[in-house]
DNA sequence: CAGTATCCAGACCGATACTG
DNA sequence: CAGTATCGGTCTGGATACTG
């Protein structure tokens, strides 16, 4: 599962945008240079499938939907922190 | 380097049979069916340059090679653990 | 605006052969 | 035994167009 998430290189960089607080697909999509709209589903179906976010829709036109963390979304992308800060203690000596 | 390490499905098998106890490549390779020596050296070495794994040689006619965690080697699977039993976790409700 | 489908270049990885 | 080089098929993901 860990290989299936950070096996793409476009996750890391959804889940810090998630986290700053970009919840909808479009502004997802803008805030990420380089980001399709292919690949951005991608990666959030499956973090929708590893129940690391969870899908809100607003009954509006035009159609909003929002993607935030569960708490097993919030726990796992403070593990990959911690793995962060491990690498950087390590770099530093 | 979270998601260069993770990025391919054999480092975790790899990462696996080393904490298991095997150190030697050739030993690695037999232990994991399908892994080929170019690509087990590919992340040996990438193992290597994170700091992930060191590299032991002993002055040997044939050669003798072994490959063990780091501190932060240690640390870092340590983490890799903790996702896999949050994971669990979530899973079972 | 959210999401899917298609097409295609390029990366990856497995098989194999080879060197020290 | 440890490690590198090469070649070729596969699969990923980027561009684009499209539907609801």
């Amino acid at each position: 599962m860990v290989e299936s998430i950070v096996g793409c290189k476009w996750s890391l960089h959804v889940l810090a945008r998630i986290r700053q607080g970009i919840h909808r697909p479009g502004a997802l999509r803008r805030s990420t240079r380089g980001l399709t709209t292919k690949v951005l589903n991608e990666r959030l179906n499956k973090f929708l499938r590893f129940g690391i976010v969870e899908r809100r829709v607003f009954a509006q036109v035009p159609p909003r939907v929002e993607y935030h963390f569960t708490a097993f979304g919030r726990k796992f992308i403070r593990l990959l922190d911690e793995i962060e800060k491990l690498q950087r203690d390590v770099r530093r000596g």
